[in-house]
DNA sequence: GGCAGTATGAGGAAGATA
DNA sequence: TATCTTCCTCATACTGCC
């Protein structure tokens, strides 16, 4: 390899981002008018101070292999600063610093110090609602006001009023809460020895009285959206949801370890070979239900009760291939004679990327990938990996555990691979769904776009996962089997069936995007199916008349098979989690409604 | 307007440690 | 046993470009 390639001279690193431009560029002047540049500065006198001629480059080296981490110029600095030039003491504070930016309980509480009136827009009921949350985790609302008083707050009172006596600091956190003062020293006078929360009951009952007073003037009356009625209604909600979740840690259901569900081709779980299913649950039809394992607590006992009291098997996919898919599973299939898909897939990331080997460094002990998602590392992550390893690497030897560590948390992240000398890249399209088990370019074409390819992939099934389960169809259905596949995607059932070499008579599939039903479609045709397609764009207009005349015209369906959507449920979403009541997760509703009126309409015809 | 690239965090479980 | 740490997650929203 050629040697400046390869990062071995010095001078060769590719210095020419505009981070490093800006560092070359500035001079000592500008440092000195800069607090943070100025330490950049410090060190590079102290560092001349101590090496020969060559000491400016191996200075800014120094603070280079910081910033191609991607830390700001100003945390490097003061880094270096409080730590001089140990490289491992000020990659430390730099992750520190950065943990403590992220931490919010680290932001300065100033919105409260600065805004202590909440008014009854939007932004302040959130705020509201933030400060709620705080103040209601903590257990013991009534004893003390200041066990009622989240930290930050705390901190706030201690500082603003630790000379104020214990009344004049509640009426302070009541006006804080956007009480009027006179209001609040008004019910503190009424409800002496009164707890916070008796408090706020009184003042709050006392706006509702007013809005009720017809007679009132407008003036006087609250307005319907105060702050009062607010805060008091997301306290209500609150208390109810710190009961639900009390009782959710006591019923929900807990996740296996190892997450092999019934048994997986390579273990079995001790003692189960067969299970016995609620009356209500067995079919005809088969169903299958699948969705994200670490789902919000008590989803997956909700998912349960919905679908006839069935235990959930929960699975993860790194048992049948080389990345992890945790996922939950219920279903009325049998469970006994199932066999996996042959050929086997690759089982670790090695067998199934050979060429990566030639470049995984020892330090990186993945043997699996995570869970594969619907977005992509970025380019200029990878890059500033690269930059990172050539950096470390002009030192000689390995980069230290700090930068192990640092690339290490970013390739599990995003799914890198080692595809080079210190390069890392996200997996191929057709990697991912050589991976999740469809044939190469099953998402390719047809005007669908990289992204969408990558959504679609990243919310299919795994496909030797599921064919596992559904192997036991095989000898039950052995000329065929209509099936009803709902939140269909790219076709995760149809291929599992498919490839488990089960003829496909008739599939109904539901699909909203177009293009994934366009991909179906698309492997319909290419894989010579002799069956039946018909595809709809929404399970809600899946109704009780249409299903008649499917099952009528088909004759009844011998699988009803899908994931509702998960964009609720996935720790990926961190801003709509809301659980099945989500609006995207609530069509899980949907799936139980269509397969009732499967089971209803197909019971009435045997009669 | 559509697409691609990018930055962004919280919740929860499991393991480690006191 | 309680607390702390580490790791993982079928995503969303914003921005710039065409």
């Amino acid at each position: 390899m050629d040697k400046n390639l390869s990062g071995e001279d010095n001078d060769s690193i590719d210095w020419d981002t505009e981070d490093e431009l800006e560092i070359q560029e500035i001079p000592d002047t500008t440092f000195s008018s800069c607090t943070n540049l100025r330490n950049v500065g410090q060190h590079t006198v102290r560092c001349h101070g101590e090496a020969s001629s060559s000491s400016v480059p191996c200075q800014s080296k120094f603070i280079q292999q910081f910033i191609v981490m991607g830390f700001p110029e100003e945390s490097i600095a003061k880094a270096i600063e409080q730590n001089g030039e140990n490289e491992d003491l000020v990659l430390d504070a730099l992750l520190t610093f950065k943990a403590l930016e992220d931490s919010p309980e680290e932001q300065p509480s100033t919105s409260l110090q600065l805004e202590p009136c909440i008014s009854s827009d939007d932004s302040s009921s959130q705020y509201s609602e933030n400060f709620l949350d705080d103040i209601y985790e903590e257990d013991s609302w009534s004893s003390n006001s200041d066990n009622c008083i989240n930290s930050a707050d705390q901190c706030y009172l201690r500082d603003e009023s630790s000379s104020l006596s214990e009344k004049e600091q509640t009426l302070l956190f009541l006006a804080n809460m956007g009480y009027p003062v006179e209001e609040a020293s008004i019910a503190m006078e009424r409800c002496q020895k009164a707890s916070l929360a008796e408090l706020i009951d009184f003042m709050c009952a006392a706006q509702m009285a007013r809005e009720e007073d017809v007679y009132l003037p407008e003036d006087v009356k609250p307005k319907l959206n105060s702050g009062g009625y607010k805060k008091r209604k997301m306290y209500n909600e609150l208390c109810i949801r710190k009961k639900q979740r009390a009782l959710l840690d006591e019923e929900t259901i807990a996740l296996p370890n190892p997450m092999i569900g019934f048994g997986v081709p390579t273990e079995s779980v001790p003692g189960i070979v067969q299970r016995i299913l609620p009356e209500q649950a067995i079919g005809p039809p088969y169903f299958y239900y699948e969705n994200v394992a670490l789902a919000p607590k008590g989803v997956w006992d909700a998912i349960s009760r919905f679908l006839y009291d069935i235990e959930p098997e929960f699975v993860d996919s790194k048992y049948f291939c080389a990345t992890a898919r945790k996922r939950g599973y219920v279903h009325n299939l049998p469970i006994e004679g199932r066999y996996p898909l042959l050929p086997l897939p690759p089982h670790t990331i090695h067998e199934a990327f050979p060429l990566t080997k030639k470049w995984w460094p020892s330090w990186d002990t993945r043997i699996k990938l995570n869970c594969l998602q619907t977005s992509i590392g970025s380019a200029r992550l990878a890059d500033r990996i690269r930059k990172a390893m050539e950096a470390m690497e002009n030192f000689g030897g390995e980069p230290p555990v700090r930068v192990q560590k640092y690339v290490l948390y970013e390739c599990r992240k995003w799914n890198l691979l080692w595809v080079g000398r210190n390069k890392v890249a996200p997996l191929e399209c057709d990697e991912v769904e050589m991976l999740l088990g469809f044939p190469r370019n099953h998402t390719r074409g047809g005007g669908i776009s990289r992204t969408d390819r990558y959504k679609s992939l990243g919310n299919s099934f795994q496909v030797d996962t599921v064919a596992y389960h559904l192997s036991v169809l095989k000898d039950l259905f052995p000329k065929g089997i209509n099936v009803l596949s709902l939140f269909s995607g790219i076709g995760g059932a149809e291929v599992a069936l498919y490839r488990l070499g089960i003829p496909l008579n008739n599939v109904v599939a539901v699909e909203k995007s177009e293009v994934n039903r366009n991909i179906v479609r698309s492997w319909w045709e290419q894989t010579n199916q002799r069956g039946n397609l018909i595809d709809f764009d929404d399970v809600q207009k899946l109704n009780g008349d249409r299903l008649e005349h499917l099952i009528d015209s088909l004759g009844g369906f011998d699988l009803v098979i899908g994931g509702s959507p998960c964009n609720n449920l996935t720790g990926s979403n961190r801003v709509t989690r809301d659980g099945l009541e989500g609006e995207d997760s609530a069509l899980f509703f949907d799936y139980v409604r269509i397969l009732e009126l499967v089971k209803s309409i197909m019971s009435s015809r045997r009669v």
